[in-house]
DNA sequence: AAAGTATGAGTAACTTGTACAACAAATTAT
DNA sequence: ATAATTTGTTGTACAAGTTACTCATACTTT
């Protein structure tokens, strides 16, 4: 803060307190992995402005809060998750983008494994939505979501995050079907495959696919501690 | 926003003021280019609690503008540019950053041509640092600079931007300089022009370095309206 | 005139990326 | 049971990109 650095905010305070009718929230982008789709965690909204529209999971800043402790929080309450991957996006901040007042927003997305943890949905109006099948949503979030989505593509080229997005084993064709769904492309299998060893972020599970209406794959699992350093730059083509 | 959702800000207004004790700023690191280093702009803090130190140029968000507006606001009224590149990148929210009170800050970056406009410094306090040689800085603004260095290496790789610290008019070597300051390396020279060429950023200027102490090189100036896609992916080695 | 330094253009060796061929293992259809 | 189909796995050939380095030329300084 520059000018502020000459006021107290106690005096900045008693002077001017409309530097303090502005609310700030967290918005939380929650991503999963169903059927061969990417999806995203929403909320019916119940504002009469958004009636039968969706928005994302959000809510204030607490003043006793960090601010990036606040989505875990928020996270844990509507999902019953702990411990899940989240990273902060961006903050949205302009004047009209909250019909009922002036709301800054930083967004964080979430990677979460739906399959292994069976969310605790405090509300029926909680619902997974096909990325490719979004409703209407509420506010600015179609804007913040698709942020959110670039966001993740850019990352899951270098960074092995899409784990969090798996169960604990997995096939390879798992995992390409999760690329191709994230990236909304179709990738070549002998590629990924080689690309994803040189990576070295997979470890052999020593098990095989089980009731699958095909030949069985190897099931892997996410190589945490990486010794080697990863040989390939990028991951898709 | 979530439970936000079911009341207007109204209400939450007054059932809980508290919510609004949280002050919201906005801090620059506003790059440039001296003497072949990577430089900083920091105003000298005169909150007891930092004397002696440095900090990022900030002031508080105003309720009647757009976040993403505030920064060119807070750069003109302190340097009297317009029309300046500019970039969010982060916000910075823990309880106990500011010793004043609650405050959470979004950072930009801008990236400013030192040589063409001669700065309107309105304080004696502002003053140029190059990356390599900081002061003790105020606050958390030493994490938020390096954030925003690490921030600016990755997107030179990719994206033309580092001609915002540039004159019209450049060589290919003080191109050079600019990229080996801001990454902290050295680059081959011959491998760099090969590269910046493939980039198709360039468009020869048809003049020459005036006044060097050794052969002149040809000025060049970038070419903003692309025509061919770039055919290199990445600049650096 | 000689030495030093910088620009400018090019080439060869190497690494990485991409598009396939071929086969093996398991399942499903006939 | 056999053939067709799908998926997993290994490998090869070629294209594209990266890196290291040679050479020639232009200008300045001593």
């Amino acid at each position: 803060m520059g000018t502020a650095n000459q006021k107290t905010i106690q005096q900045i305070q008693s002077e001017n307190s409309d530097f303090f009718r502005i609310a700030f929230s967290v918005d939380c982008v929650i991503f999963g992995f169903h059927k061969n789709e990417l999806n995203v965690l929403l909320l019916k909204s119940d504002l009469e402005e958004f009636k039968d529209k969706w928005s994302l999971l959000g809510d204030l800043v607490r003043t006793d809060e960090n601010l990036d402790d606040a989505p875990y929080r928020i996270l844990q309450e509507r999902t019953g998750l702990k411990d899940v991957f989240l990273e902060q996006v961006s903050t949205f901040g302009d004047i009209d983008r909250h019909p009922a007042g002036r709301v800054i927003t930083t967004v964080y997305y979430s990677l979460i494994n739906v399959k292994d943890h069976l969310l605790r949905l405090q509300h029926h109006e909680l619902s997974w939505f096909p990325v490719t099948k979004m409703p209407q949503l509420a506010f600015d979030h179609y804007k913040i979501l698709q942020t959110c989505i670039k966001k993740l593509q850019d990352k899951i080229d270098k960074e092995p995050v899409v784990f969090n997005l798996l169960p604990e084993k997995f096939s390879l064709r798992e995992l390409q079907n999760l690329y191709e769904a994230i990236l909304d492309t179709k990738l070549d299998r002998r590629n990924f495959r080689k690309k994803l060893f040189l990576m070295d972020w997979l470890e052999d599970a020593k098990e095989m696919e089980q009731d699958v209406p095909h030949r069985p794959g190897k099931l892997y699992h996410y190589r945490a501690s990486t010794t080697k350093p990863a040989t390939a730059q990028t991951l898709v083509q």
